[in-house]
RNA sequence: GCGGGUGUAGUUCAAUGGCAGAACAUCAGCUUCCCAAGCUGACAGUGAGGGUUCGAUUCCCUUCACCCGCUCCA
């Protein structure tokens, strides 16, 4: 437990830095907060969208078989009902008196059918015959209540059930309703793959874990259509591709993992699922998912084929047949992977100060591609031949990158703000940069510097930051 | 939603049924200052609502949020 204690430290540690340095908030603050979202503040709104940015890059820009999409969140209400959601995300749950213990209400029936040889089934089962499976009680059960996943809302003038709809659960079916307008207008054949990014909503019963589980998050979604047949390779294929992903971006392999989902719990629309996740050491448990890449066979293009009427088959020239393809699924967490690289980026080391005596240093390793700000510019002190120097770069930087100028206070603390940042660059102005038209360049890691012409600085930072 | 815990400045913590303090952070100024400990000054708080009371941050109720469990799977 001790070991939980020390996470949790850590969380909460992590959640005070991002309220004092503007990465995240917790939301409607000013009113007491609601607990359904956090909000993304300066410094968050860049990691995020640096995060994205990076995934975009390598799932669709970087490759000619997977394309982008941007589809609405609030769809047509029969997306829903074919998809499965509507059934899958509605629990009635019910709950002990005695304990306080809760059941689903159709299992519990369904197992004491079972143990108790009932051969009507679940349906002739009373409640008030069935113990309390956690402390024996019988029949003190409340009502069932209804646990909705699926967030709704009303569109139109009149609020009424004609204008009932739901907030995407997952950016999935966007894709699945779009798969014949972007196979045909973008002119691709399986194996080819449809990406988004964007909200998705979710009445979780318990939001929690500081960003990790909200009710309104951000997903990273790719379906990729392949042949019946070839699913299982593709599957291993993106397996080893989101993992790799994630280590090249700087998470450590050891607070990695892949989680195969046992056969009998899978989705409703799942062959096999494997996730991936990282060691967040959350109180109740050390592991959990980032991202899930699933087999969702032809579940999706079936069930709207079926329901809408359309043709969803793909005619395959070679074979002169039709089939339906089946499709892998690599669906991540943004926000969750906000959490997973701020967590696995933030350490502490010791650093001499001023006076040369050891002093904890707070440091964000990210990799400098997420790094919410590129470089600092930083006049050694505050002068009014220093500063307007500095403000000159920092102004010639920006034309490309996120930079940050501060001439505030001592240089050192200057320094110690950007490295809690994560920031990989700090270029310093002096007072020889009057006469010599050169800079230091002071590195976040190894805090080492070196000595870089003013005109060679543009150019020493292209090459240590791929484009983007 | 249920059970347990917590709520005081931006952060981490004090204190009290009768003026709410500190440290760090932040901001302004000074400083030829290269790794947060210099000097001067400033801003800033009892989560919200109600009750008891002459008086509530303190006691009571409600509510909201966070943390730990039940649940969950991006």
């Amino acid at each position: 437990m001790a070991a939980s204690k020390d996470a949790t430290a850590r969380i909460d540690n992590l959640v005070s830095l991002s309220k004092r340095r503007g990465l995240v908030f917790p939301s409607s603050e000013i009113y007491g907060g609601t607990r359904s979202a956090w909000d993304y503040g300066p410094l968050g709104v860049e990691l995020k969208e640096n995060i994205r940015r990076q995934w975009w890059r390598a799932m669709v820009q970087m490759r000619d078989d997977i394309v982008g999409l941007d589809s609405a969140v609030v769809l047509a209400p029969e997306v829903w009902a074919a998809s499965g959601h509507l059934d899958a995300f509605v629990d009635p749950l019910i709950e002990c008196q005695s304990c306080h213990k809760r059941f689903r209400d159709d299992t519990l029936r369904e197992e004491y059918a079972e143990r108790k040889k009932v051969a009507a089934g679940a349906d002739a089962v009373k409640l008030a015959d069935v113990p309390c499976p956690n402390c024996g009680t019988k029949g003190a059960w409340t009502e069932p209540r209804m646990f909705n996943g699926l967030l709704k809302t009303y569109l139109g003038p009149v609020e009424d059930e004609s204008g009932l709809h739901y907030l995407r659960p997952e950016t999935a079916q966007g894709i699945f309703v779009n798969f014949l307008n972007v196979m045909t207008a973008a002119r691709k054949k399986p194996p080819f793959g449809i990406a988004q990014t964007g909200k998705s909503f979710r009445n979780e019963i318990t939001p929690g874990n500081f960003i990790f589980r909200t009710r309104e998050f951000e997903q990273m979604e790719m379906e990729f259509f392949v042949e019946p047949g070839t699913d299982e390779q593709w599957h291993d294929y993106w397996l080893t591709e989101r993992w790799n992903w994630y280590v090249d971006l700087g998470i450590n392999p050891d607070n990695l993992r892949n989680y195969e989902h046992p056969q009998e719990k899978l989705s409703h629309y799942s062959k096999r699922t494997v996730d991936i996740e990282y060691r967040f050491r959350f109180g109740g448990s050390e592991w959990a998912e980032l991202e899930g890449i699933a087999n969702r066979t032809d579940f999706d293009l079936t069930t709207h084929a079926k329901h809408s009427g359309a043709d969803l088959t793909y005619f395959d020239q070679d074979k002169n047949e039709r089939w339906t393809p089946y499709v892998i699924e690599p669906a991540a967490g943004l926000t969750r992977c906000v959490l997973a690289f701020l967590l696995d980026a933030l350490t502490e080391d010791e650093a001499p100060n001023a006076k040369g005596v050891m002093e904890k240093r707070t440091v964000m390793r990210l990799d400098p591609r997420l790094s919410p700000v590129k470089a600092a510019v930083l006049p050694l002190s505050r002068n009014e031949d220093l500063s307007p120097k500095a403000r000159d770069l920092a102004a010639l930087l920006r034309r490309r990158w996120n930079v940050e100028f501060d001439d505030a206070g001592a240089i050192g603390r200057r320094y110690r703000r950007q490295d809690e940042i994560g920031t990989p660059f700090c270029i310093t102005v002096d007072f020889d940069t009057l006469d010599d038209q050169a800079v230091t360049i002071r590195q976040r890691d190894t805090m080492t510097q070196e000595r870089i012409g003013l005109d060679a600085v543009e150019r020493w930072m292209l090459d240590r930051l791929p484009p983007c």
